[in-house]
DNA sequence: CTGGGGAAGGGGCCC
DNA sequence: AGGGCCCCTTCCCCA
């Protein structure tokens, strides 16, 4: 990160650098907008910093004599309670709230531990939390009005507030598609209702005017239900959208580990609890999955949540100590290291060269052996990684032919080309390289089989043609990871094979 | 457009 | 269960 920002430094101006996008206003004379993603995230950091030293802390939380140094302007910034409480709500001139004169503020309805979580979370976006504390954070959250974090929490815990009366879930902006894509599950919501008064049913809760301020925040130890009303997340953050289709058939009531995951063929039933998986061909992971709280995400692997998390903070723990890059896994920075060590464990058993990755070494032998295994399906150029042959078919013509495909079931051909039977393609076919890729996806090995040639293909026209028509994003995810090894025999399968295959992908895509 | 290097993130295996 | 280590895939960047 640090590293983007000293090259864009060095080179502005661009329009792109290293993917962040360079705005410049034509109209406006230059004014240029630049990015800084990271930005959020250091800050953060070194406010998280800043509190475990106690520097700057202008604010004290006690919960049951713990002490908690903290800063106003982000206790204000992730709480509704503190930004009424500090007269910082939008629209508010700040004059009457508690303001300077408050420095400490006592929370003992809340628990120490409930308050510590929260106020880790407050400072890394990430809530850790056992699953047994889950409902005292819950309360915690309603009560200092964490929008994000009492909605997580009620998720686990199968709970769920008012929607109808949410206006942060309104407000939600969808992720990006890769987001969308990678976060693969929704947040599920029970039937169950919690009590999730509306400010006038509430009015033991006098802080919380629905439509402006009424006078000063009650004290903290009056703090009574909280009332939705937290919107400060909306623009902030992008929890995964509800989408039905995605939402889990089960939740199983584990608290925050366990929670039913997608991947039923795989890891249905490896909850926190144990419970046995059957039926599955696949050996049994030892690992129990667990759910990201931030994206939904089923993460696999004991131990490996925390390290998703920091993908979410941008927490960098690892620092090199040469340098001073900053990595978010200990791994990362080890092999970091050798570039300063010089350590290159990877030797080619056919030249003097060595390699700092596996995967470097697997790429440099296919370079003597002057293998090319991955083929463009339709014009037959050959590579030697398989990254490059997605970005050959993302980046030439190939992709002319991918993004005009046309979809399943959405008619023949304006063009009147015929469906292209005589090589058993159907008006919606898939193209040679995506079903091989989703034949792969269901296991169907796809090595050693002939690549599609010229000679092979005596009617390349006719794929042409049958596979010209528009295309969605859901035939460009499923030829997203790609395999190469585009086949004749796949173009002659049979229709009902292509059905069996492309809905058993579909279940793999899902 | 291509080849190569490298970062980032996820999963499996093992201790 | 957690963490280390490794492999893999995907993506980005640069020449």
């Amino acid at each position: 990160m640090t590293q983007t920002a000293v090259q864009l430094l060095s080179t502005a101006p661009c329009f792109t650098m290293k993917g962040r996008a360079v705005a410049m206003s034509p109209g406006e004379d230059g004014l240029i907008g630049i990015p800084f993603p990271e930005h959020s995230n250091e800050l953060l950091s070194r406010l998280n910093a800043q509190r475990r030293t106690g520097l700057l802390c202008d604010l004290t939380l006690t919960s049951h004599g713990t002490r908690y140094p903290t800063h106003r302007s982000v206790m204000a910034a992730v709480s509704l309670y503190f930004r009424r409480l500090f007269g910082a709500e939008e629209g508010e001139d700040g004059g009457e709230g508690v303001g300077d004169s408050c420095s400490v503020c006592q929370l003992d309805c809340v628990s120490p531990d409930a308050l510590a979580a929260l106020l880790e979370f407050a400072y890394t976006a990430t809530l850790t939390i056992r699953s047994s504390g889950m409902r005292e954070v819950l309360k915690g959250a309603q009560l200092l009005g964490i929008q994000c974090v009492a909605d997580a929490c009620r998720d686990i815990l199968g709970e769920t507030g008012d929607d109808q009366t949410d206006p942060v879930k309104e407000a939600e902006p969808l992720p990006s598609r890769r987001k969308q894509d990678r976060c693969s599950v929704t947040r599920a919501v029970s039937p169950v209702r919690l009590v999730w008064r509306s400010p006038e049913d509430t009015p033991e809760c006098g802080m919380l005017p629905a439509q402006g301020r009424e006078g000063h925040p009650p004290p903290a130890s009056h703090l009574g239900r909280f009332v939705n009303g937290g919107s400060h997340w909306s623009q902030e953050f992008t929890p995964i959208p509800h989408r039905p289709e995605d939402t889990p058939s089960e939740e199983e009531e584990s608290g925050a580990q366990g929670l039913a995951t997608p991947h039923l063929s795989q890891s249905q039933g490896d909850g926190a609890g144990g419970g046995a998986a059957a039926g599955s061909g696949r050996k049994r992971k030892s690992q129990t999955p667990q759910q990201c709280p931030v994206c939904q995400k089923i993460i696999h692997g004991a131990g490996k949540l925390p390290r998703h998390m920091r993908t979410h903070t941008g927490e960098k723990p690892f620092q090199c100590s040469a340098c001073g890059v900053r990595f978010t896994r200990n791994d990362k920075l080890k092999i970091h290291m050798r570039k300063h060590t010089g350590e290159r464990p990877y030797p080619c058993p056919s030249c003097p060269a060595r390699f700092l990755h596996s995967y470097d070494l697997k790429n440099h032998l296919s370079l003597h052996s002057g293998d090319r295994p991955f083929e463009c399906p339709l014009c037959h150029k050959a590579f030697a990684r398989e990254d490059h042959l997605q970005r050959h078919r993302k980046g030439h013509s190939c992709l002319e032919l991918r993004t005009h495909r046309r979809r399943r079931g959405m008619g023949p051909d304006p063009n009147g080309s015929p469906p292209s039977e005589s090589f058993g393609l159907r008006p919606d076919h898939l193209s040679v390289a995506a079903a091989a890729q989703l034949l792969e996806g269901h296991g169907v090995p796809m090595q050693g089989v002939p690549l599609l040639t010229g000679a092979r293909m005596p009617f390349p026209e006719l794929l042409w043609r049958a596979v010209a028509g528009p295309v969605g994003q859901a035939l460009d995810k499923a030829e997203g990871g790609s395999s190469p090894h585009g086949s004749a025999s796949v173009t002659h399968r049979t229709w009902e094979e292509e059905d069996e295959e492309q809905e058993a992908a579909g279940e793999e895509e899902e």
